[in-house]
DNA sequence: AATGAATGAGGTTTCATTCAT
DNA sequence: TATGAATGAAACCTCATTCAT
């Protein structure tokens, strides 16, 4: 019994192994520069052996980036299972999940957004992208059950939560998308005071200030404007 | 004399048979299905005709982005040039630019994005990449401009211009990028309606309320223009 | 253990069936006939299977090169050692030398020698260009080694051993050219006694008659000889 | 009438353009680094312009090689006709004969030579061989004549005189290739004092001493310059 | 379980030559 | 006569994956 336990340990360990190696390629020398050989030979198992762990070179990827999505859901839904105690700052919460998660493997948040955005997802298998699929629809599902909290309680705008969760995310992911094309352009970059000023942005417009205004100074916006916004979403 | 310009002309539009071919292809089958032989038979030239017009692959891709890019500097030079007669809607204007050179071609737009995002960057021609590099600077100084400008003006909050005018980039970006991965993964989208709100809290972010509430209604979001907008969605 | 040992040996069977084959077409249908598919089909192996044996198609011609090369340098070794035994001879063992090597493998004797005038050199990695230059300096380094020291013992005429080593590999160079040249332009061919005779001119050429009218009979050419040959030919 | 001589006068300064500008790039590039496309740019004619001069790429290549040789074929012819007032220097003669040949243009030399040994020649339409053939044939022919009369004037020693002209070309050949093999391989060279040597050499090992003995001292080597010469070298 | 060996399929590029104008 | 344009044929090389041991 126990050796089978054992077995399947050092079965983890080595997909570990070839996963870190193919993440470790990515951030070197970039996504199509992975190789089978190249994961083989960094994890020192042998190409073949890689066939053990993984039925393609693709599940290897997939692998790195659902365990990366899973870890973000996580603290997602941590942050959703806390939503009472947040009191006005669930977007600036919501937000560090978001940059807690590039920071803690930014190789792979980006390979995440690089894959998604690839036309490699077309040539999965259906399975495999079934798994891709849940993992992300995960991610979003949580982003959306905390965005709908924040409208229902009136923290945020009124408005299509759908949409407005979106918008969050979707304005993290630019903006580490362009930090990372000015990286290969070999700018100069300075993701941190970009994130702040969006952040900031954000805050200022997705506050619900008609609330705030019962006791809250948080957010950027005078009244008569939030007012007639109010209505208009 | 008027041969020579015809047989111009006639290169010209073999050249562009082949770039539309290419995003035809990056459309249908996605950035790494796109082989000369592909590019080949869907334009109906030979194989070895298109290193008549291009000494490589990559150029083919370069051009299309090159010339897209172009576009939108195109719109923002102009933007840039009218600065003065439009009074507070920059941001709506800015915006309106991305937009319109994403509508133009879509199947460029996220090329381009891809393209700077991926490793094939790296693996591009000094030559090559400088062109690249020089067509993305162009675009990224006109934004700058125009930021420069409405910060200096009070339109926009006091902030450094070069993360403002990331920030709006990046969440432009941003949402045509998961508008992508939608795609991809076989959602349906709503870009439109995204890209609305998105357009709204930078609005709300960016504003110069102080200055708004001197009387002036430029701007963001005065009363009226709401709106205008809450019959727009 | 002996798995290992064995493989390897298989390895570098498979080496020479790849190098044999090669030259194999360079014998029939000269240098530029030899492409992958080619060796492939005469060696049995696959085209793919070749890159595992070698890095370059031009590794594959360098390591029959070189081989040559190395089996030559190995007779000139020994007859340098040994040269305290030949006494007069010596130009006659260094002949052998370069005949026996010849004959051994004159394909790749002539594949040598094409390989070094032709252009293809140019076009070498700096790391075959080395390996090519090292295995051809081995070669002159021990002729001169050996012309210095007949020089130096007065066998041969005084004069610089460096420029009279060249000559006499030169002229057995010029031989073997013009022999191939004549096969290409579909002559018959009479090399041995061009070689012979080619021999016994320098034999004359390069001996040192005032020793011998010392007395001593070595080295190629004493009167009574040439009245001989005079008759042999 | 004279316009057809003005334009047979101009295609064949055409013809000149382009056989000069095919040794240029042979001489800078190297052989297989000679394509029409260069050829074309370099004698500012068109690439389709050559096929009306050329039947072929080869036909260029062997145009200069024959005019080359046919060069030596005259010097050699001269030589022949001048061979009574030509006392005993025969071979020194024919040895000038060779090297003006080489040195009023080495890259054709270089280029005839390369061209006989390469499988270009296999490739050859029979016409073009014939040609070739004939070339060769005259320039082997008149050495032939020549050696003959110095053997049969017992100015050169006893022997097969068809093997012994053989073995004055192969060593004039044999230097010059290892000259350019040695710059192929970035040697310094000194090609001069090596043909001296050759030659010297050669007329040791060609002179007919016992007719010199009878007191003719023209001829290479007798005994008196032989000491002379140690002290030189 | 593990791996060295093998390979088929596919990609980019080059170039001599032809053809329509 | 002269040429820009076009192309078929071929060459080299890479890599994910399978298989025999």
């Amino acid at each position: 019994m126990e050796v089978i336990e054992r077995k399947r340990q050092e079965r983890e360990i080595r997909r570990e192994l070839a996963i870190d190696a193919a993440m470790g390629i990515y951030e070197e020398e970039g996504y199509h520069s992975i190789t089978m050989e190249k994961i083989a030979e960094r994890s020192k198992l042998s190409r073949a052996a890689l066939y053990l762990y993984f039925r393609n070179k693709e599940e290897i990827l997939i692998s790195a980036i659902v365990a990366h999505a899973d870890y973000l859901a996580g603290s997602l839904k941590e942050l959703y299972n806390n939503r009472e105690n947040t009191k006005g700052d669930l977007l600036e919460k919501l937000w560090t999940c978001f940059q807690e998660s590039y920071e803690k493997d930014p190789v792979t948040f980006t390979a995440w957004e690089y894959f998604h955005q690839s036309d490699v997802v077309d040539s999965l298998s259906p399975e495999l992208r079934d798994i891709l699929h849940r993992s992300a629809s995960k991610v979003v599902g949580l982003q959306l059950k905390i965005v709908e909290y924040a409208v229902r309680e009136r923290m945020f705008i009124e408005c299509d939560p759908r949409v407005l969760s979106e918008v969050v995310w979707s304005t993290f992911l630019g903006i580490v998308y362009v930090e990372r094309s000015k990286i290969m352009l070999s700018h100069k970059s300075h993701m941190i005071s970009t994130q702040d000023i969006a952040k900031r942005m954000l805050a200022r417009g997705v506050a619900n200030l008609s609330r705030q205004r019962e006791g809250n100074t948080a957010g950027g916006m005078c009244d008569d404007e939030v007012g007639a916004q109010q209505n208009g979403l």
